[in-house]
DNA sequence: CTGTTAGCGCTTTCAC
DNA sequence: GTGAAAGCGCTAACAG
């Protein structure tokens, strides 16, 4: 079993020093041409491939981005991963992805486990359990280490740091409105991720805009926890005539499609359906639904590209920090009426 | 903005030597317990890590495993990153997760980009390309560098590596098996993966069974890259009076149960259906369907344990290598009659 | 008990 | 043109 080979072994074989052997490999101009020749040869033949720890510990540049998700069976996350990795591999950079599972602790493991110069910088979205508990100091004291992040999606107003975004008060705010001008008076507004950040504004966003008229009514359904959905939604659904649910999130929008063609509710002729979802519904569902997509790999592609900028700059001239907003398209199918007041001129 | 922290600054601030401080670090009996001590409080109060660059380079281990993944938005895979994802943090180590896109290229420029002594080991699938154009190269020079592949799922049976899989041929006999039993005649097997070597093998298994029965007539709908799925099986089905749809894949299953929903066909008095999938379909449809579960999850748990069992071995009692083989599990749901048949005794 | 030294593989400055 | 030497941060054998 052969060795890796090294420069070292190059030279001895070529009797050359290292570096003259570092440098041909390089096309330094100091080296004559014959000597570059030999040198790559064989390189070429004993396939030499640099140590990367070595070059990374020399020049304090993995060419690694660490990625840390709170999910990722989540269709969502998946797919802002997808996009991360596209975009960093266009770069040349490879990607470590951890996922928190939800859990801070697991997070905060995470967090130190990168910051050993693992990594050149992370991107990440909050744990759940984060979230809640409010506990964020693993997240600052990457700023002491020097190891720039971006958050995205699930962030913390207070962290000072690059953020990628979803506008998701305007998001449901337009998802609702639609949902009103095509006639519906009496929505469910349905949530399984009321204590995260985006679940909240969310929530926000889809009442303020039921509340500006009189002749609609909301409800709110808010499920914690993975309590029994199915039953939960059934049960509403049962006791409450409403025409219409917005599912503010994945799970919340996918049982209660479920759910209604369950009871033999014809959608969208008794029941107008939109959900947050990112593409998953949309792909395995009948009736097609109509859907408020996020954009996840471009969130995902932006994101990474913010942190390339913040790498690029002079760490001197540290810029103040960036919040980018990722806009959001309501994709309306076959799920929801069309629109059917008439808007004032 | 303060620097990272090395053994270095600590022993220069300690006026010790690096080596007292990096040995009292490590609690090593050699040191007294009052240097000991003064030696980690500085080490906390600066929250002092090992720089794991270093540390590996001087150790030539990276607790680092690669995967290279064909998709990740592919559900299948994600269960398999996360379960490979949750078994490796268990041993303390991290993924470098690349996606190759089905792309031959981009799976050779990761092995290349990951074989620099950046991971311990690797696990993968072959994309599509690799496998349908059967170039395998870059996986075999992987032994040359003395680096550990474990493949999972594509696999090719030429390379000589551990290996983990599904006994695909088997899950579809036994899919099959039950759609028999339980009264279908006419039965479609539906597949847009024919060319993956999980693909053929699924197509194995269930015509072997079909064929047992004089009853029991298949017809094979083999769908080749991204035609339009959707009306290709709809014409399909229109034109043929089928009892029931084997679906050999995810989209297979998926556009089977949507398009039969489209055209008003009852499931599963009218039309039983199995498909193989991981969960998603599961979640997300009504009526529920009835699935070959692959087990994904655990297939990424055992692939990581058998790289783990590798990287263990004493590299020159090379031992041979091992395929291990994960059982799926026929999930029986709405969208399938109960068995009919009367076994014989 | 503590310190010196060599070396992991590479880059880069400075001599020759 | 080529090579020697220092150093990235750490470990470990060996001296003292």
């Amino acid at each position: 079993m052969r060795k890796k080979v090294t420069l070292k072994q190059l030279a001895k074989e070529l009797n050359l020093s290292i570096s003259t052997v570092s440098k041909s490999l390089k096309n330094d101009r100091e080296i004559s041409q014959k000597t570059i020749a030999r040198v790559k040869e064989l390189a070429e033949f004993y396939k030499y491939k640099p140590n990367a720890l070595a070059v990374s510990l020399k020049s304090s540049r993995t060419n690694t981005i660490g990625v840390i998700l709170p999910e990722i069976l989540n269709h969502f996350f998946a797919k802002v991963l997808n996009g991360i990795e596209q975009e960093a591999s266009k770069h040349g950079y490879k990607i470590l992805t951890c996922i928190s599972n939800e859990c801070y602790q697991k997070e905060v493991d995470y967090v130190e486990m990168l910051s050993n110069n693992s990594v050149d910088g992370l991107i990440m979205s909050l744990s759940q359990e984060t979230q809640i508990t409010n506990q964020l100091d693993h997240i600052k004291e990457l700023k002491r280490d020097n190891i720039p992040v971006v958050l995205f999606d699930r962030i913390n107003e207070t962290i000072d740091c690059d953020k990628v975004i979803i506008d998701d008060k305007k998001a449901s705010s337009k998802a609702m409105q639609h949902l009103v001008d095509s006639g519906c008076k009496n929505i469910a507004i349905v949530t399984t991720i009321s204590n995260l950040s985006v679940g909240e504004l969310r929530c926000t966003g889809a009442k303020k805009i039921a509340e500006m008229y009189d002749d609609v009514s909301y409800h709110m359904l808010m499920i914690n926890e993975v309590a029994d959905v199915e039953s939960i939604i059934e049960e509403f659904l049962t006791s409450n005539a409403v025409d219409a649910v917005l599912g503010l999130d994945e799970t919340a929008a996918a049982v209660s499609v479920n759910i209604a063609a369950k009871m033999g509710l014809k959608i969208p002729e008794q029941l107008s359906v939109i959900g947050f979802t990112d593409g998953l519904l949309a792909k395995y569902s009948y009736p097609k639904l109509s859907i408020v997509s996020q954009h996840a790999e471009t969130l995902g592609a932006i994101a990474t590209q913010r942190l390339f900028k913040r790498l690029a700059m002079n760490p001197s001239a540290k810029n103040k920090a960036v919040t980018e907003i990722v806009e959001t398209t309501l994709l309306l199918r076959a799920s929801t009426l069309p629109v059917r007041t008439t808007k004032q001129l």
